[in-house]
DNA sequence: TAATAAAACTAATGGTATTAGTTTTCTGAA
DNA sequence: TTCAGAAAACTAATACCATTAGTTTTATTA
């Protein structure tokens, strides 16, 4: 009656995310993990320390997912001064909607004991983002610079955030829309530090 | 055993905004509110339909909440084609960040089936916006202005939402923050709008 | 005052997560 | 090669959730 399947960590873990991915991030149960991975629920907390547990790590593997997508956005960068930004921005919501569950775990940090790796990636990702936006604005200050960082994490969020809630509906391509509310806070932006 | 408490749909509601508010959206449950008001849950069902009826109507109350306060925020503006966009920038943040569970209601539309009332209130808020923004782009044509109005509200919902999850904890004025990108996003629209 | 409708209740069902305790299976050391 | 112990599955049980069915109490109103 146990014919050990070979469950572990990594392949709990593989069908949570795609779980959340399918079917949303708040499907994601040990029920619905259980029956997908053909075992009793009680079984993976041999593997695992319970849904919680579960919630954070795909936090992490979101972030992980978006760092390296940006990392690799801006490296593949030619000139890279100019067109580091859009590039991000581009990678940032292209991953968010292809993986809509690990997006959202991304953002449903909630509030309280993120994990030190957690942090760190998190981190990351700020840094990523800052230093493409530093050549932009090489006359602002550190706040400005966090102010613009904010800015513009909150344009890619609030975008992809509400695509995903089912937003933006109306018969104007969003894509389009993507571009111009980046292109016009660039100019923005730009224009702040000069004066 | 039933000394008839007095329960209402409005008082029901009042509470489950009360609990949304205070201890997040997700623990707005029947066992919750059935406690809050001194009734065994099954009584609920008297006057309501169930947990999702509940959450619609929250989702309708936040949209009704934020509708109400930006509209005063327009009205009161004295000089009307100058301040109105960072008027109702102020009003939708500050009603978000002090109603947290309505404002969280207001965007989880899980996509399917809203009621009439909700599309119409959700309707109000991007006209709302759209008006306010119209005077600023004169020279655009209507799908720069919808590509204006998703940004700006991106912008709204992306700061709101990090900041209700926790984000944005640099030692920098999250305030002046939300003035910062709220004035470099207007001065980019103007400027594309004019090229 | 008696009948009816409304609002509360209890009890039961089926769904969750989690814990405890048990059985099976694999592995590594004698 | 065997067998002892660890690991991984299991069953059973608890506690909590939403919801439905059926019952009792309360209020209204004819």
């Amino acid at each position: 009656m146990s014919p050990r399947v070979g469950l572990d960590d990594a392949r709990i873990m593989q069908a949570a995310a795609s779980i959340a991915n399918e079917t949303g991030l708040q499907s994601v149960t040990l029920a619905t993990l259980a029956k997908q991975l053909n075992v009793r629920p009680p079984s993976l907390y041999n593997h695992v320390n319970g849904l919680p547990e579960i919630r954070n790590k795909l936090t992490l593997l979101g972030l992980q997912g978006l760092q390296a997508v940006m990392h690799e956005a801006v490296s593949k960068q030619k000139q890279p001064e100019s067109g580091a930004i859009p590039a991000l921005a581009i990678a940032y919501a292209k991953y968010a909607i292809e993986h809509p569950g690990l997006y959202e775990a991304t953002i449903n940090i909630n509030a309280r004991e993120h994990s030190e790796e957690i942090q760190q990636k998190a981190a990351e990702l700020v840094d990523l983002v800052s230093n493409g936006l530093r050549p932009f604005l090489p006359s602002a200050d550190e706040a400005d610079l966090i102010h613009a960082v904010r800015g513009f994490r909150s344009l890619l969020h609030g975008y992809t955030s509400l695509i995903l809630s089912g937003g933006f509906n109306m018969a104007v391509d969003r894509d389009e829309s993507f571009l111009y509310m980046i292109r016009a806070y660039m100019a923005g932006i730009q224009r702040q530090s000069v004066l």
